[in-house]
DNA sequence: CCATACTGGACTAAGATTGTCCCATATAGA
DNA sequence: TCTATATGGGACAATCTTAGTCCAGTATGG
């Protein structure tokens, strides 16, 4: 529960790969990311797309063209991450965009709500694009559930 | 993004109903519930079976049965609750489960992840149902998007 | 007994998520 | 100029999850 979608999982495993040192010399084409990160590529170039609509990464159409980090990997959020792939973030439907709640009044839970949000907001604004691309060792891995992995797609043949 | 489902949401209602000063004297039905709240009767049988096998209300059977909070209101958190409801929380399906992921090694993403949850689930420790039910003031709604409203799902016609 | 209520599960409809593909456009280099 | 390489912007179907409803079974107070 709470969880993020595969596609976010899946753009943040791009960025991290975008951010890697001497990456941001010249671009990296969507095959290129596609086989370093061993996503399928139409997944990637669907991801590149958003990421780039989204001012996180710079795009370079034509031949010898791809993708560039936009900025900083320290200065990249996971908020801003998330933020770019799944619309602005709220733990409701009502904290986020315009809804009309027919209980508007008799509703007490939504204060709390707020606090909660501005808690995972906090918590996911601590943490860069940086903190994700390096080290593995930084953060202990107190393990929640014993397993460190991730499921990943598979890729078709190629 | 990251948003609880409806049925949670529901679900936080009808516990928040429950806390109220005096219903933990006699139980409470599945229909009082869902006259007090305004949702659907199915929809309030659902939720308080689900609540009841998660421990979090105590159930009654029979002729003048019904369900009582389990626990005292200060007692039980955000973290309880979504849990019941949701399942394991973790932002990732990696993070909750037994899962099989390919790239285990190559991840240095995970570990972040981690972190991100624990903060989340920090947030989420710190709110309890008495701060639920209670006081509409004690949250300072800075709001972040302009509206405070939840939607609802409209009774039929009863 | 019988009306009231919970228990467990099945089931459908609706919606969101995933993953793929196609065509238009832009550009570097021959 | 022409061509190969890439991105841009959708459309699209398959799949999974969520939401919501309903029914047969069991327990219990009066």
């Amino acid at each position: 529960m709470l969880r993020i979608s595969k596609l976010t999982d899946y753009g943040t495993m791009i960025l991290v790969h975008l951010a890697a040192p001497g990456r941001a010399a010249r671009p990296c084409s969507a095959s290129d990311v596609a086989g370093g990160t061993r996503l399928a590529l139409p997944t990637v170039q669907k991801l590149l797309k958003l990421l780039a609509r989204g001012a996180l990464v710079h795009s370079v159409r034509g031949a010898e063209g791809g993708y560039v980090l936009a900025r900083s990997p320290a200065s990249v959020t996971a908020a801003d991450i998330l933020t770019v792939l799944e619309g602005p973030l709220g733990i409701t439907e009502c904290s986020t965009a315009d809804s009309h709640c027919e209980l508007e009044d008799g509703c007490p839970v939504g204060g709390a709500w707020q606090k909660i949000n501005r808690g995972i907001r906090g918590a996911l604004s601590e943490i860069t694009l940086a903190d994700l691309a390096h080290p593995p060792r930084e953060f202990p891995l107190v393990d929640l559930s014993g397993r460190a992995g991730r499921i990943r797609q598979r890729v078709p043949t190629a």
